[in-house]
DNA sequence: GGGTAGCATGACAGCGCTATCAATAAAGGT
DNA sequence: ACCTTTATTGATAGCGCTGTCATGCTACCC
């Protein structure tokens, strides 16, 4: 049988509540004595009961991560899950992880429900909890505090969080494709709940716009975040009469979904072909050839959110929204334009 | 404030004890009664405190997946973790992720503090973990419930958990390569901690010696199942006076690897090179040319090693080491050896 | 030196549930 | 009808901690 804060109390000569002030790092307790009761824990390997703690502190010292499910397996994700274990690990908390259904019509009553059985002290949103704000008004209104990771929309107060310029990130990426000489350069676009679509499509417009390139719509397929939107998308590209010379695909998935159609159609990469991604995933740095990419740093960002929302668990009103920098990745997958191309569309 | 169990009980006209049989699937309960319960709770929009439960209980509903840190990352453990949730949202149980450093020493305290800690019902380890005699025979002695996944260590009971003939599913894609006239087959080897990498060995071994062929040590190259392992692997094959015409790595991480030097030294796939994995990740489908693999059922296995561990709390003696099957997944990279080389090395 | 803060500590109730065991109701056997 | 057995229900005592509030102690002020 464990250990109990009262033999730690009775061992160091102190009361319960002394050595709970010891625990939890309260003010108010002599040197000391907080060196007395810390051996004496020590001597007895004395660890609280989480659920005791949790059941008389009335918090359950527990964040959840509420992302949708069919992405369940997605890196991105995961990086976000390891980055947000470190911060807990920190802070004595525990992350829990809500894989719900997003296209479900319920999926803020499955919210809810999450909420009202596991009672976490607050929740992280991914993209698209993020951007729904009929889900975060409700959280407001239930009094659930969250933090959201790259959230695209408005909402009437300040957020807690992190967010990362994906438009400027975006229009840099297509300069870059204008700088090797490109100047047909389609997109497959993302789903449209997720606000990052919306914005990774802005910053390729202006990309263009700042090359003097115009907008062409034809060039712009829609796909879906996932490795077969972008065959699909390819698909329609390379069956264009005029195929672009570089496709910027809105993540990193559907680059390689891109990619892969090209090959299987002999069509070279970056010889015939320049391929853009976005996120920087280990796939990325796996495929060959290795895609040139913009870089998320997940990891940061999940544990980043996190401590902002234990920040803001632990004070109301602490807690900020945290900017983290991109980083343009320029791997095998760009090159040059084709020069014959380059003539023929200047 | 949500409703309490003395809140349904008094809707309901019953006692608290009543309520929580009903909840808790206790036997002897009037269905009448059970009815007039779920309505009252229902009624109230009642959620069990899980602090008060686990506390009362004396259990956590809590179980823990032990991970190795680097891999934290890994679709192989993602996948897992996404069975084991829904394995545990059948059973009103919560999972933990416990990444922790295998490398470390003291990865057997690391473990004991987690358990010390956080109080899990129970554990579910993964290679290397579950390959830790000392581990689990320090588990067995205090009395730590497991279930182990892919587990190739002998202990002196039996197991709990899920089982993958990896052995013969290597033995039965050397067959492949053999059969696709393939003689110098290369196999890029994994850690040696890992039962996974000692049973692929062997059974990249059964393939050859039931083809007639020679073991050839030279052609064995030790990796470390990661992407950059499976280049240096490539490089030492590659190098060779008379390099292989297959090479079988032993996951898809080190075979992404030896497909990406391959290309970038120009060596066509299927056609001069056939590469062959093991896991099945997503990666493996998305890389080009796709990957011929083993696929294992990473998810079931998650969910299936849960659904055993949580039998095995409820009842002791319950529980079982369950088989799972395996797949080939013929896909792109591999095809018919080379004439030249089949003539020659015949 | 008396008064008054403020720091340090303790006593004790109670968080919301389950376990134990007693009590009652229903069922069955003679 | 009576007794025994079994099914169903309830009263109550904690589980191990934290919150509240009371109390003793120290230091410092004029």
């Amino acid at each position: 049988m464990p250990a109990r804060i009262e033999d730690v109390a009775v061992a160091a000569g102190v009361s319960m509540k002394t050595v709970s002030r010891v625990f939890n790092s309260e003010p108010n307790v002599r040197e000391k004595t907080r060196a007395r009761v810390e051996a004496a824990a020590k001597a007895l390997n004395y660890r609280p009961n989480p659920s005791a703690r949790s059941l008389a502190g009335n918090r359950s010292y527990l964040i959840s991560l509420v992302y949708d499910d069919p992405a369940a397996a997605s890196s991105y994700i995961m990086e976000i899950i390891v980055g947000m274990l470190a911060a807990c690990e920190n802070s004595h908390y525990s992350a829990m992880l809500r894989p719900l259904e997003y296209s479900s019509e319920d999926h803020i009553r499955a919210v809810e429900e999450s909420v009202a059985q596991y009672r976490p002290d607050g929740l992280i949103l991914v993209p698209p909890f993020a951007d729904d704000v009929r889900l975060l008004q409700r959280l407001d209104e239930l009094g659930v505090r969250y933090a959201t990771i790259s959230a695209k929309a408005k909402i009437g107060h300040e957020r807690i969080g992190t967010i990362l310029d994906e438009r400027k990130a975006a229009a840099e990426m297509t300069a870059h494709a204008v700088a090797l000489g490109h100047r047909r350069i389609a997109h497959v676009a993302g789903p449209l709940p997720h606000g990052g679509s919306a914005w990774r499509l802005a910053g390729y417009r202006d990309g263009l716009r700042r090359a003097g390139i115009e907008y062409d719509e034809e060039l712009v397929v829609s796909g879906g975040f996932s490795f077969e939107a972008g065959i699909a998308g390819a698909r329609q590209l390379f069956d264009m009469k005029h195929p672009p010379t570089a496709i910027f695909a809105a993540n990193d998935d559907s680059a390689c979904g891109v990619m892969h159609e090209a090959l299987d159609r002999g069509i070279s990469i970056p010889r015939d072909l320049s391929v853009f991604g976005f996120d920087d995933t280990p796939t990325s740095r796996q495929v060959w050839p290795s895609l040139t990419t913009v870089r998320q740093p997940c990891r940061d960002m999940g544990r980043i959110a996190a401590e902002q929302l234990l920040a803001s668990i632990r004070d109301p009103g602490a807690g900020q929204l945290v900017r983290v920098p991109y980083e343009l990745q320029v791997r095998q997958s760009s090159g040059p334009a084709p020069l014959r191309t380059r003539a023929t569309q200047r």
